[in-house]
DNA sequence: GCTTTAAAAAGTAAATT
DNA sequence: AATTTACTTTGAAAAGC
C-alpha cells in the first residue's frame, strides 16, 4: 500500500516536472515569436489536452509543445509558418507538422487551411505599410479565393503578392525582395503569385 | 458510375524464392549494384528493362519498385532471379509474388477548390503550407488519394488496379454528390 | 521511428547558365 | 529570367537498429 502510494507521489511529481518543463519550453518559444498572452494560454490549452489523452508518449516535449503553438496560433488567426516555429524552437519543421497533425486528428480539432488574409497585418506593420494598403491587399486575395487561385497556394506566397500588387497600387511602393524577405518566400514565388493575380483578377497593372 | 481512366505510375511488389542469399555473392553477379549493409540491409539493383528498381534481402526475399504494369513488375522480378541463379543454382523457378502497392494518376477534367473540398468531405487533410495537394483517405476501396486543385488525381495503396480505379471514381461520385465538382 | 526504392501530382526553393 | 535539380505528401514491403 504504501508503495504504492510512493509510487502514485513519484508519478505525479515527474508529472508535475514535464508540465512546468513544458509550460516553460512554451513561454520561451512564445516571447521569441512575440505571442501576445492570449495566444499562450490557448497553446497551453492544447498542450494539456494532449498529456490528458496521453499523446505525449513516444514524442518529445518540445515537439508538442511546438505543435500545440502552431495551432493556437492558426486558432486565433495570428499564424505563424512553421518555419517560424521550427526556428524558434529546436525541432524540425517536419516535425512539428507532423506532430501538428497528430494533435488534431487525435483531439478532433478541425481547422481551416490557413487564410493569407490573416499574414496581412503582420506582413504589412513589419514593412510599414499602411491600414489602406492592408485592406486593399485583403480585397485582392478575397476575389483571388473567390477565383480559386489560392487552392494548393501557400498562403504566405500569396498574402506577399497581394501586399506586393497593393503598396504599388497605392503608392507605397515597396520591393519584391523586402517583401519576399518579411514574408519568407523567394522573390520568384511572390513573382508567379502576382503575375497570376493580375492576370486573372481584372487588374491593368503595370508593375 | 462514373468511369475515370486511370495510368498505372508505379508498382511494388515483393517475392520470397525459398531460400537464403549470399548477398555478396550475387552482387558480383549483378550489374550496378549498390550495397551498403550498414546503410541498408537490401542490396539494391537496378534493372533497365522493364525499368525498375530491387531490392534483394538475404533472406531470398525481395522488392521491386518502379514497374507501371503487373506484367513488367512479374517480368522484372523473373528477370532479376534468373540473374541471381547464374551465381546460385538451386533458386527455386517456383515462388510467389505479391502485388503491395500500386500508385495511379488520374485527371478529373474539372478544377476543384480544394477549401470547399476540405469543409465537405470527410477524412481529409489538407496543409497548403506543405503540400500542395489535399489527402483524401477513402475507406472503400481502402485508398489514399491526393486531390489538386487542377483536377488532377494521386491514388495509393491500391493492391489491385480495380481498386485504384473504383477509388478514383467514388471520389468524383462523392465529390459530385457534394456539389464540389 | 529510421534507413532504401520508384513514381505521380503542384508548389516552392536553390543552383546553373 | 529560364533550366535543371530537388524537396514536400501519399502507400507498401524488405531486415535491423
Amino acid at each position: 500500500r504504501l508503495r504504492k502510494w510512493q509510487r502514485k507521489i513519484r508519478i505525479s511529481g515527474a508529472t508535475e516536472r514535464n508540465l512546468a518543463f513544458a509550460l516553460s519550453e512554451l513561454d520561451r518559444d512564445s516571447s521569441r515569436l512575440g505571442l501576445p498572452r492570449s495566444v499562450r494560454e490557448a497553446a497551453s490549452v492544447v498542450y494539456r489536452s494532449a498529456v490528458e489523452n496521453k499523446l505525449i508518449r513516444g514524442r518529445s516535449i518540445e515537439g508538442v509543445v511546438a505543435a500545440s503553438l502552431y495551432a493556437a496560433c492558426r486558432r486565433c488567426n495570428v499564424p505563424r509558418t512553421l518555419d517560424e516555429i521550427a526556428e524558434v524552437s529546436r525541432v524540425s519543421k517536419k516535425e512539428v507538422g507532423r506532430t501538428y497533425r497528430f494533435l488534431t486528428r487525435e483531439l478532433n480539432i478541425k481547422l481551416p487551411p490557413t487564410s493569407p488574409v490573416d499574414y496581412v497585418p503582420r506582413f504589412a506593420s513589419e514593412l510599414g505599410l499602411s491600414g489602406e494598403v492592408q485592406s486593399r491587399a485583403i480585397e485582392i486575395i478575397e476575389k483571388a479565393m473567390e477565383k480559386g487561385l489560392t487552392s494548393g497556394r501557400g498562403p504566405t506566397g500569396v498574402a506577399a503578392a497581394a501586399l506586393y500588387i497593393a503598396s504599388v497600387l497605392l503608392g507605397e511602393r515597396k520591393t519584391q525582395r523586402d517583401v519576399a524577405d518579411i514574408a519568407g518566400v523567394t522573390e520568384v514565388t511572390i513573382r508567379n503569385r502576382y503575375k497570376e493575380l493580375t492576370e486573372q483578377l481584372e487588374m491593368g497593372v503595370t508593375l | 458510375m462514373t468511369d475515370v481512366d486511370i495510368k498505372i505510375e508505379n508498382i511494388v511488389a515483393s517475392a520470397a524464392i525459398g531460400k537464403d542469399i549470399k548477398l555478396t555473392k550475387v552482387s558480383k553477379a549483378l550489374e550496378g549494384v549498390d550495397f551498403n549493409r550498414e546503410q541498408f540491409p537490401g542490396l539494391v539493383f537496378k534493372l533497365k528493362e522493364p525499368k525498375t528498381a530491387a531490392l534483394i534481402f538475404s533472406s531470398g526475399k525481395l522488392v521491386c519498385t518502379g514497374a507501371k504494369s503487373i506484367d513488367d513488375s512479374i517480368l522484372a522480378i523473373n528477370k532479376t532471379v534468373d540473374l541471381m541463379r547464374t551465381v546460385d543454382k538451386d533458386i527455386p523457378h517456383e515462388f510467389e509474388i505479391k502485388i503491395q502497392n500500386i500508385v495511379a494518376s488520374a485527371n478529373l477534367e474539372a478544377t476543384l477548390n480544394l477549401e470547399a473540398v476540405a469543409l465537405e468531405l470527410e477524412n481529409t487533410e489538407y496543409e497548403p503550407e506543405q503540400f500542395p495537394g489535399l489527402v483524401y483517405r477513402s475507406q472503400d476501396p481502402k485508398v489514399v488519394l491526393l486531390l489538386f486543385g487542377s483536377g488532377k488525381v494521386v491514388c495509393t495503396g491500391a493492391k489491385t488496379k480495380d481498386d485504384a480505379k473504383l477509388g478514383v471514381e467514388r471520389a468524383y461520385d462523392r465529390l459530385s454528390e457534394l456539389d464540389l465538382i
